[in-house]
DNA sequence: CGAATGATCCGA
DNA sequence: CGGATCATTCGA
């Protein structure tokens, strides 16, 4: 798949990050070495996965919230469009929490670059009862289906 | 709009 | 312990 849609979260400066309140047994791997997942389970049906990107000690993660097919002759072009979609299509549960990304059957690699007057920055997606940063941490390709809500 | 559906976390 | 919350999705 093709990601194409991403936003960021942080730790103490986000309200609306897992990892604001600190480290608990879940939110573990949001303060681990970088490179590997934080994978999560949300409404009691859906998993999420985000990606840390911060060094060790330091909460920071992107969360994957759309893809499109690469060989997807035949499937649907929304698919992997949204967090929870993506996961499922993938097959991960929170058994994939804390992976090796960089090398391991599930790894994210380098694309053909984007034209920066395709990415659009915007304000984070479905965050509700924490104060939001009003940074716009949302990353997405203008006009790709894989994206989860335009 | 609201239901589905269960782990997680905080307060008591 | 108990209940509020939730980085979602789908269908009326």
């Amino acid at each position: 798949m093709r990601l194409v849609e991403v936003e960021a979260y942080l730790g103490a400066s986000d309200p609306a990050s897992h990892a604001y309140r600190g480290p608990t047994a879940r939110t573990a791997p949001m303060f681990g070495p970088p490179g590997r997942s934080y994978v999560y389970f949300v409404y009691g049906m859906y998993y999420c996965l985000n990606v840390v990107a911060s060094r060790s000690g330091v909460a920071g993660a992107v969360l994957l919230r759309g893809a499109e097919p690469i060989a997807g002759v035949g499937h649907d072009p929304r698919a992997l469009a949204g967090p929870g979609k993506l996961a499922r299509a993938i097959g991960l549960t929170t058994a994939h929490t804390n992976m090796d990304l960089v090398r391991s059957a599930l790894s994210i690699r380098d694309a053909p670059p984007v034209a920066s007057s395709r990415v659009v920055r915007a304000p984070r997606v479905g965050l509700s009862q924490h104060a939001t940063t009003e940074e716009p941490w949302r990353f997405y390709v203008r006009g790709s289906p894989g994206v989860s809500r335009p």
